[in-house]
DNA sequence: GGGGAGCTGTCGGGAAGCTGTCGCCGGACT
DNA sequence: AGTCCGGCGACAGCTTCCCGACAGCTCCCC
C-alpha cells in the first residue's frame, strides 16, 4: 500500500510557518490557502512595510517574497530581514523577463525562485526542498513510492521496479501530484489546476493527453507491469496499486 | 483513519453557516432548505451586493456563490470578499458552456465549483469536502458504513466485505445517498431530487432501475450476502442490515 | 543565429461505457 | 382473482475517454 504522510518531509510536530509577500492579494491568498490546505500555517502580506512587520512577529520558517512591490521591493526586504539578523530561507516570485539574472545570484544558501505564472504544485515542491535542506545536515532524501514506482526528488529520478523512467517536464509533475495525492481519486480540473500555471487557459484534455503518455511510459514494461494509473470514468484518475 | 457516523456532518457541537448567492431565488432556497434540513444554518442573498452585506454580518463559515450575478458579478464578490480578509472557502456555480474557462484555476485554491444544473447531493458533497479539507491539516479520511458495506469518498472505492464494487457515477451518487440517510426510508422521488439534477425530467423509474443495478452489484455475491438495499412496498427504499 | 531535437497542446476519429425508455413479467395487496 | 406496483432484460443514444497525427514553440548546440 502507498506511504503516503502528507507531510512526512516536514517537521512532524510543529506546523510550517510560512509568510507570503505579494502586492497581488489573490496571488498571495492563492499561496496562503493552498499551504493550509497542507497543514501549514500562512499569514499574507502585501507591502514590504507590512512584511517586515509580520516577519517580526510571526517568525515565520520560510517566506514567499515577490520581487515587484511598491515602496520597498523585494530586495529591500530581503537586505532589511538579513540585516535584523534572521536566516529565514525565501522562495522569491519574479515576473518572466523580469530581474531573472539578479535572482539567480541570490539563490545561494537554500534560497531559490520562481518565475510568475507558477504552478502551485512547483511552488509547494520548492517550498518543500528548500525546507528540507534548512532543516540542517540530517536532511533524509524525499522519495514518493507507490508500489514498485518509486520518485526520487532530489534527482528527480523516477523507476519503475527497476527500470528508469525518461519524464518529460509536464509528465513529471503530473505524476508527482498523483503520487503525493494516491490513493485519491484526483478530477482532471484538480489535476490541472495544480500542475499548470494559474491563468492556462487549454482545455482539460491534455490532462488526457499527458495521463496517455505517462501510462505508455509506466507500463510499457517488457512483461505484464500492472497498470498503475486508472481511469475512474465519470470522474477522473488514481494512482494505486491494482484494485479496480 | 476515522469511521464516520453517517449523518454526523461537520463540526458536531456548531452548525455549519451557509451563505447561498444566486440570482435566481427558486436555486437558492433550494440549496439553503437542503442545507438547513441537513442541520445547517442557512442565509440566501439574490444580488452581488446584498451577499457581502449578508457576509458581513452573518460570517458564514462557506458560501455557495452563482457566477452570473446582476450588478457585481461573482468574480466581483469573490474579489471583495477577499479584498475584506476573510478566506471563507466559496463553491462557485455556473452554467455550461459559460465562463467555464474562466472558471478553470478556481479549485486550486481549494474552492470548487459545480456546473448548473447541478444535483443537490452532489453540491452537498462538494461543500462537506471543502470544509472537511479547509477544517484543518489532519484532514481525516471520511468513510461511511453499513453493516460489511464501505465507501470511503476519497479514493471512491466501495467495498461490500472485501470485495471492490465497480459502481458508475450515478449508481455511486444513489449508493451514496442511502448511505447517508441509513437506515431512513427514502422515497423515489426523494432520491430522484437529490441524485438527479434538478430540472430532471425523467420518469421516476430511473430510480428503480438504478436500484436494480446496485442490488445486483452488492449482493452478486459467491454465497449469501444478505441483501442491504430494502423495498418498503408503495413508498421507497432504505439501505440497512437484515431486519425490515 | 541558424538548425535541429524534443516538448506541448489542438483536433478529431473511433471505441467503450453509461444512462434512460420501453415493456413484459411476477409478486403483493385488496 | 384482479389490480397495482416494482423488477429487470434489452436496446439505442449519448457522453466520456483514448490516442494518432500534426504544428508551434523552446531550448540547445554548433
Amino acid at each position: 500500500m502507498a506511504v503516503r504522510e502528507p507531510c512526512s518531509t516536514m517537521s512532524p510536530v510543529e506546523k510550517v510557518r510560512l509568510l507570503v509577500v505579494d502586492d497581488d492579494p489573490p496571488i498571495a491568498d492563492l499561496v496562503a490557502t493552498v499551504a493550509r490546505y497542507e497543514g501549514w500555517e500562512a499569514v499574507t502580506a502585501y507591502t514590504g512595510e507590512d512584511a517586515l512587520e509580520r516577519a517580526a512577529e510571526f517568525h515565520p520558517d520560510i517566506v514567499v517574497l515577490d520581487l515587484m512591490l511598491p515602496g520597498v521591493d523585494g530586495f529591500g526586504v530581503l537586505d532589511r530581514l538579513r540585516a535584523s539578523g534572521t536566516m529565514v530561507p525565501v522562495v522569491f516570485l519574479t515576473a518572466r523577463d523580469g530581474v531573472a539574472d539578479r535572482v539567480a545570484g541570490l539563490t545561494r544558501g537554500g534560497d531559490d525562485y520562481l518565475v510568475k505564472p507558477f504552478a502551485v504544485e512547483e511552488l509547494m515542491a520548492r517550498l518543500r526542498t528548500v525546507l528540507r535542506r534548512s532543516a540542517g545536515p540530517a536532511f533524509q532524501r524525499s522519495v514518493l513510492r507507490v508500489g514498485d514506482l518509486t520518485m526520487d526528488e532530489d534527482t528527480r529520478q523516477v523507476r519503475r521496479g527497476a527500470r528508469l523512467l525518461s519524464l518529460t517536464p509536464t509528465e513529471y509533475e503530473v505524476l508527482r501530484y498523483l503520487l503525493r495525492k494516491s490513493p485519491t481519486v484526483l478530477t482532471k480540473a484538480q489535476i490541472l489546476d495544480h500542475v499548470w500555471e494559474y491563468g492556462f487557459g487549454g482545455r482539460s484534455n491534455v490532462v488526457e493527453l499527458v495521463v496517455s503518455r505517462l501510462r505508455r511510459k509506466l507500463d510499457e514494461t517488457d512483461e505484464g507491469g500492472a497498470p498503475l494509473i486508472h481511469t475512474v470514468r465519470g470522474f477522473g484518475y488514481v494512482l494505486r496499486q491494482a484494485a479496480e
